[in-house]
RNA sequence: ACUGUUCGCCGGGGUGUCGCCUCAGUCCUCACGGAUUGGGGAGGAAAGUCCGGACAACAAAGAGCGCUGCACCGCCUAACCGACGGGGUCCGUGUUAAAGCGGAUACAGAAAGUGCCACAGAAAAUAACCGCUUCGUGUAAACGGAGUAAGGGUGAAAAUGUGAGGUAAAAGCUCACGGUUCGGCAUAGUAAUAUGUCGGGCGGGUAAACCUUGCGGGUUGAAAGGUCAAAUAAAUCCUGAUUCCGGUUUCGAUCCGGAAGUGGUGUUGCUCGCAUCGCCAUCGGGACGGGUUGACCGACAGAUUCAGAUGGCAACAUCUGAACCAGAUAAAUGACGACCCUACCGGAAUUUAUUCCGGGAAACAGAAUCCGGCUUACGAGCGGACAGUUCAU
RNA sequence: GGCCUCGUAGUUCAAUGGAUAGAACGAGAGUUUCCUAAACUCCAAAUACAGGUUCGAUUCCUGUCGAGGCUA
């Protein structure tokens, strides 16, 4: 399967839900810093790529404001996500998108961060 | 006409590409699951979690005390601290005065008892400082006794107002007209209550101070509760724990039945009561610990929604017909279009409710078991009421 | 999701329904000193918000807003 042929699809099974694999990450995931983003990701043995979301309610009381943002990493994530296969071979991973500025993003500048953020996974890795 | 306050209505629709959740059908797969076609996919407040229910668990749901909620009347409802209708009181407007109109209202009891009422004032609740009257002493000034609550000043509040009689001076002490409150009777009303009349009382306020009266509330909340799967963990420490009677039997042990006692645990804060386990080598309870953090049910057809008819002033009820309308769980309902249409706004024209041109959706805000309310947040507008300003008649 | 507690100066805490809402630390100004520190003196500064009960609310009641905690 060729990596341009791959839907952008982001379907229930390619999101983290356990809080056994969260806790995992936050205790030895790789992570780095990036404008609005904190990442926390580590490299994956099966081929399946999944992905979790996360705004504080401190930064952002209001639960429309927190959706919203969540839905705008994710569309971000769905679309762009297919950057990661790049020449050596497709990159699996486990990662976290955390988002830590305290003003509304539009899509334009989510797109920017997320380029932003996988180019950097792609140099680091082998 | 504009501005403000308040109440009610409304809180957009379709389409293209990519994507998410769910239900049903078909196909593939041993299965998990996948593909495809079609249906559905946030709100008036989904919010706050302030009331009331449904539902569930608690062998107990039983009683008493405690705690706590409500408080004019009727009615609606599954129920309510809610809604509707009515009454009283207060405020505004209006008026000679009313009526009317609009708004507010935790609106039982202060004559059951207790407490509190700062400062000021004589006194804040068995009133007496100045004053008034009178008697005694005294030349007089004044002092002392008795009576009184008219007047004065203080204060948020000072003992029912006005007038007359009455008296040494006075006082509901007496009378008339009022005010207020309790009771009886009559009339109107289902009732609260209103009007009239008769009789009694009137020495304050505060019950969102304790309290009294009446009517309620068993406790805990879907992390309730149930099923399946997976996983595991024992040990240690602390603590508690019996007697009798009858039957069986030759007697004892054992066993069966009963009674009382005792201890642990549970049951709402306490007591009683109740339930359950134990009373001799094993159990009960606790402490310290260990494992899991999955799936399904609960959980979406209901006090449901829409339309019509009937009854009712209304909230609402009954009947008939039609419809199926979110079900997520690190939590779906999204992203991108200089798109189209409409509500509506601005301008122009005349046929005065239509046409043409331009603009064209804003805010508050995201279901988490489900309903009925309340409260709070909010806007492009539309309609009603009230207040203010200006213009015209 | 459910339950509970608390909001007072810049900070940490007091205050029985009745004083000009108090104390400590801090900030500011001054005295002292050649200058700074220390010390002393002075001064400003608050009841989360909105209603109600009361003659009178930080306190009592109701509703909002905010903060913190507990619960599988």
């Amino acid at each position: 399967m060729t990596p341009q042929l791959q839907p952008a699809t982001l379907k229930k099974a390619e999101r983290i839900k356990s809080l056994k694999t969260i806790d995992e990450l936050f205790k030895n995931g790789s992570s780095f810093f990036l404008t609005p983003f904190k990442v926390l990701y580590s490299l994956n043995t099966s081929p399946v790529s999944n992905a979790a979301f996360m705004v504080s309610k401190r930064n952002f009381k209001n639960a429309t404001d927190r959706n919203r943002i969540k839905r705008l990493v994710r569309e971000s994530w769905r679309i762009n996500r297919h950057l990661l296969h790049t020449v050596k071979g497709p990159i699996y991973v486990q990662i976290i998108f955390i988002y830590t500025s305290h003003n509304l993003p539009g899509q334009d500048t989510v797109h920017l961060a997320m380029h932003k953020c996988i180019q950097k996974i792609c140099s680091t890795e082998p």
